[in-house]
DNA sequence: AATTTAGTTTAGAGGAATTCTAAACTATTG
DNA sequence: CAATAGTTTAGAATTCCTCTAAACTAAATT
């Protein structure tokens, strides 16, 4: 699922998408160094930060292009903002509610004891589980 | 945890919230005639096509503000789109990626075999099960 | 029942995240 | 190296939602 920085020109490639100085740097800030949990906007600030020129469309575009690719998958836990996640491995997360931040649960530390059959003439895409949680202080 | 129309004005009153015209109509829709999962934008649609004038401002503070007296659940499964589920209690969802559809799972369909403690400091808030599904035809 | 008060509603402005558009640009093809 | 087809971009547009401040209304006080 991940590779190393060098097969992004393969992997981009495998799905006829250009190789083109944008793409190329947005996947070195993605897949080099380990998982991320990023937004569109937090990725675009980093590229900028880097002296990386890359307009927010891009951005947004490449990581849909990327998600549909399956490089990424995408994570609805906060109304109003998505947030992309490189491991594209079947695990879930918790959602710190507090900093808005993610963190992967391994797909060891849950399991389901039972799971419902889709209803009648629809299959299931994924399985999503999020675990909220926030600062024991809190409230 | 539900209890029927001529309750609302109880309800209300625990909770200190005033017994407006709008609210009323408001409770009525949503908790009148079995569990729903609605968007702002559709009760305000319905309040306006039964002839409840209600702007859509208040249509999301009451949102919320039955959200914070826990006679709703606000569920999120859609980038950029809220859902508030009149069903409390302890349950999870279906969600029909076609449709933008919620359908309740019922307690017992789905149980876990382990759960991750939740990290250190951090106290889980809830636990949101979320089964993507799409019409089988689909590619 | 009139007055005060404090909570409520509202239209419209404002905001945040995202998508669209059409022109300029660039990788690939022939 | 020209043609072509995919890509990038700034800025406008869109969508969903929140804010603001004035008008309104329920409840408390007289």
């Amino acid at each position: 699922m991940d590779r190393p920085y060098c097969h992004i020109l393969d992997r981009l490639k495998t799905v006829g998408l250009r190789p083109t100085r944008q793409r190329l740097a947005l996947a070195k800030l993605l897949f080099d160094g380990g998982k991320r949990h990023v937004t569109a906007e937090q990725l675009h600030n980093e590229a900028l930060g880097q002296g990386v020129r890359v307009s927010l469309a891009t951005v947004y575009n490449t990581l849909h292009q990327f998600t549909d690719a399956n490089f990424l998958r995408e994570i609805i836990v906060d109304a109003g903002r998505s947030y992309f996640d490189t491991n594209t491995t079947d695990h879930h997360h918790f959602f710190f509610e507090d900093t808005r931040e993610l963190l992967d649960i391994a797909k060891d530390d849950l399991s389901f004891a039972n799971l419902p059959k889709p209803p009648k003439g629809t299959d299931v895409k994924c399985v999503d589980v999020i675990i909220r949680v926030e600062n024991s202080h809190n409230s």
